[in-house]
DNA sequence: CTCAGTGTTTGATCGCCGTCATACAGTTGC
DNA sequence: GCAACTGTATGACGGCGATCAAACACTGAG
């Protein structure tokens, strides 16, 4: 019943994948929201993956700022907050933003954020 | 030169007016914004404030559940966002939420605000 | 199986922000 | 001037979140 499935998010492959828990944005609170774009490190992380197509960066080829245990928690608080859909291919975890449906539950929030000089 | 002022912000009419800093909205950065948003008690002020004409609330005319102190200091973090105009009559601050101006600086970000369910 | 690579978890530290009580500063009315 | 009211400034406290190093878990390649 895989072929004829009605949920968006991808099927978990890996055994890592199974832990790997996803927020339907339509359920996040304004306050989540605002707490998730709060952060410069994950707005930098939003915007960079607005520039390329979906699933064709994993998290390790950010160059960010932080370590990488702190790369990781912005990414579990990214997908917290319904901004991300992460599918794991191989060792590697590969992201999605989740710009339409996060436009729904938030019209123009994610606009900002791209629109911000970074 | 007061009758053909530029400025869109009211003159002084008191002693303590003359020490009320007002930021352009133009000039609030995303981070600014966000951060002045993350509050829910700010949020509830300017959400409560969309719904009276201008400067019909004074700040002691909320009831937030924090002291008077820290009213205050939210008060001031809305006004250096640029969410907020001030002016003082008698003993007595009013204000005015600045939605034209915040919203040609962040489009739609008010307007969440006012959505939400408080 | 071992190894190198990727990402998470854990535990700790640190700084910032929201909070308050108190004291202070202006303003109005008596 | 004085008392009552409104809002600010100060200083202290507490908690939460960002951060890191280190250890751990999982994966694919050899």
């Amino acid at each position: 019943m895989s072929s004829t499935r009605r949920c968006a998010i991808a099927e978990p492959a890996t055994r890592r994948g199974r832990n790997l828990v996803h927020t339907d944005p339509a359920e996040v609170t304004l306050q989540d929201a605002l707490d998730a774009l709060a952060d410069p490190v994950r707005r930098s992380i939003l915007r960079e993956l607005s520039d390329e197509p979906d699933f064709t960066r994993a998290c390790g080829t950010f160059d960010l700022p932080v370590s990488k245990a702190t790369a990781s928690h912005h990414f579990t608080v990214l997908r917290a907050a319904g901004l991300l859909e992460q599918v794991d291919r191989g060792a590697r975890r590969f992201n999605r933003l989740r710009r339409a449906e996060f436009d729904a539950r938030f019209p123009g929030l994610l606009t900002l954020v791209f629109a911000e000089r970074g």
